[in-house]
DNA sequence: CTAATATTATTTAGGCTTGAAATATATTCC
DNA sequence: GGAATATATTTCAAGCCTAAATAATATTAG
């Protein structure tokens, strides 16, 4: 019944891990919900919409919805409901490709720019504000060593 | 026009903190949708029911609705639902509390401990493959300046 | 050219999530 | 005791999210 002390240390390496991942999830939520809170009491917006603004301000030209989706890893469908909304209020607009009459590029209009400037120039403080106890060397770290993992989980797609 | 040093060493502390959290959302997010398609796959399951069932199991007696969406971090409403359908499927039970009719426990049915325990040892060694990179010192390492952080975060409420 | 296949986006059904309002029950203060 | 207040939970409307089905258009193979 006994194991031998290999199987003991994997399960010491697993049990770490998960623990990990409990931290980093618990963290993860807390931040999320306090930007989200902040989001709609200062702006009356909302996290999707925030970050598909800030996926398309970095496009002058714009992005298709698939490219959209492919960027913010979620589903196709989830877009459309938010690219939706965003043009109802003005924020979005949705350019038809020539050439491809399936496709649209959905580009931030001008009141759509100046909106997400708002917002994004708040929500950097609120980070910096959150992440006060790290210094800009530790972050680096961390971030340095997220960029590792993300890269080896993006290999182990095949 | 231009700035002190100070300011600028500010800004790029500032810079540092939102690449950080950007990264930090992006692993999360590629995780969190690995454990979402295995639960589906392999469990019909989803997370939050996970989520919640994981709660419960620290717990024999169960918790009530309140205790759960507070450890869980989740709107009241929000759990009502995903314990309904638990409670149809039969993994959990609401138990009235005696002296309070307004609550009740909610407590794993015996299926419900046996489906968890199946679920709990896949997604523990799911986490394990993905974090592999990580050796288990890296891991209490990170671990605990998240702890840090989440500690400082919980102080500025007041 | 035409048929088969692939791509792009939307729609649909079902579940998750929130904040606010509603309901029921407890507690506290006179 | 009875009124005001607080607590526990559910309900509701709106939006988010996914996977699967559908529709429209493009591309490729024969």
């Amino acid at each position: 019944m006994s194991i031998q002390p290999e199987q003991r240390s994997e399960e010491a390496a697993s049990k770490a891990r998960l623990r990990l991942w409990l931290r980093f999830l618990k963290t993860s939520r807390i931040i999320e919900s306090e930007l989200r809170e902040k989001l709609r009491q200062e702006f009356a917006s909302t996290l999707p919409r925030f970050d598909v603004m800030a996926a398309l301000s970095r496009y002058e030209e714009g992005l298709k919805m698939s490219q959209l989706s492919g960027v913010l890893r979620v589903s196709n469908g989830n877009v459309t409901g938010i690219v939706d909304r965003l043009a109802q209020d003005g924020a979005v607009v949705r350019v038809p490709v020539p050439g491809d009459r399936r496709a649209s590029m959905v580009r931030l209009t001008k009141r759509g720019q100046e909106e997400f400037a708002a917002q994004a120039a708040a929500h950097e403080a609120w980070i910096d504000e959150m992440l006060a106890g790290f210094s800009p060397d530790e972050c680096a770290d961390i971030a340095a060593r997220l960029d590792g993992l993300v890269a080896s989980l993006g290999e182990r797609e095949s």
